[in-house]
DNA sequence: TCAAAAGTGTTAATAGTACACCCATGA
DNA sequence: TCATGGGTGTACTATTAACACTTTTGA
């Protein structure tokens, strides 16, 4: 054998879980489905691989069509490809997960797309294997909040310690001790405090901090 | 749009990395590429997927060619799609790591296919993004030993905590410390001491140890 | 008798968890 | 003056890391 041309093709698409966090709530971004198999139904925001791109541009591009934004904190979260995942026709789909700042993306794009946000502990049913799909991702970035600096994703530049708790609260699903969180935030070398204060959310005012490194 | 007609659609490949633990050491199964391009390269463990199968009957399939083993221990990886991966043409390939114990798989098969052990420690050039793969897989393997009973599909149903041991050694890369190391697995559940002694590795005898669900 | 691998406990350091009150301010 | 969210410290527990000698027995 000295080619592939005896091998079968396949639709690859991409499929992205896309997360923000909006009015103190980890969110996720889901569309109406526009075309059949599960027109209408909801769905993760999503396309098809084209040729002359990877795999990592195509879920890039995709994103960037529904939420106007570009350097975006994207992972793979792998391949999911049973026979009759998609009742069309066989599409083996490869996931991304996203974590954006919904203050930068662009609302009028997603009125275009039916794209709206829904609160990740109240997920309606999604079309094909998509909610599986977004199981994999909460518990993938369940895994990493303790561990790396993905907040600085989902937040504005500065932020308060209250609601950088409630951002761990969200993606843990479990209440922390405000002072034993504390603790643990000053103990990380990517996060620190500013001289600012915020006098939005309290009368006393919050000190803001900021991830150390803002890529 | 109400058919995917108008996508393109690509070759997809499952290539697996495939390790066993030989002779003490942690192994990885290897062929030579069967055909260009990179022809007579080392190559992972690989085959197109089929229309009729999803991906991971297909890595099952792709396993058994090359071992003759069924019902092992497999995981996804993810996929890899840069456009030039594979210099002959488009290919989307989904890895998997596969856990063998070397004492069940079938030499006959690998003879055939020119496939043979090479220690992790001292990996040739494989073709292509696969020396990729092998890394990508080696750190997520770490990542489970101390948690999950994946060393079951690595070792004999009877073993040494010597040769636990030395297994954990060689996939963290790391020297531990003996009497740790025993109190860590005597608080594991999933591991039991048996009545069996071993007389073939020491002149005292060493009891054997074996896995408690063996699945 | 000795070489070679098996087996065994204690201490120190670190990380994680539980828990309750005062502070500053605008309304 | 009081309601609201901001801010702070200590004691206990669990986990991890460091460290050296004795046992058994076949050659």
């Amino acid at each position: 054998m000295t080619n592939y041309s005896s091998q079968s093709k396949f639709f690859v698409s991409v499929d992205c879980v896309i997360f923000g966090f909006v009015d103190g709530r980890l969110k996720l971004l889901v569309q109406q489905r526009p075309y059949s198999p599960g027109k209408g139904e909801m769905s993760l925001i999503g396309g098809f691989v084209e040729k002359h791109e990877s795999i990592d541009t195509s879920a890039q591009r995709i994103l960037k069509i529904f939420t106007g934004m570009d350097n975006v904190y994207m992972q793979q979260l792998g391949a999911f490809g049973e026979v009759e995942r998609d009742p069309g026709e066989r599409v083996i789909s490869i996931v991304y997960y996203a974590l954006i700042n919904a203050d930068n993306y662009d609302s009028h794009l997603s009125e275009i797309h039916n794209a709206k946000w829904v609160d990740v502990d109240h997920m309606p049913k999604l079309c094909f294997d998509h909610n599986e799909m977004v199981n994999k991702a909460r518990q993938v970035i369940g895994e990493n909040i303790k561990n790396k600096p993905i907040g600085q994703n989902l937040l504005p530049r500065y932020f308060t310690l209250s609601l950088l708790q409630s951002l761990y609260e969200c993606i843990l699903g479990i209440q922390i001790d405000k002072r034993n969180f504390r603790r643990s935030i000053a103990e990380k070398e990517y996060i620190h405090a500013t001289e600012l204060i915020d006098k939005g959310s309290s009368k006393r005012g919050a000190t803001l901090y900021e991830f150390t490194n803002s890529k």
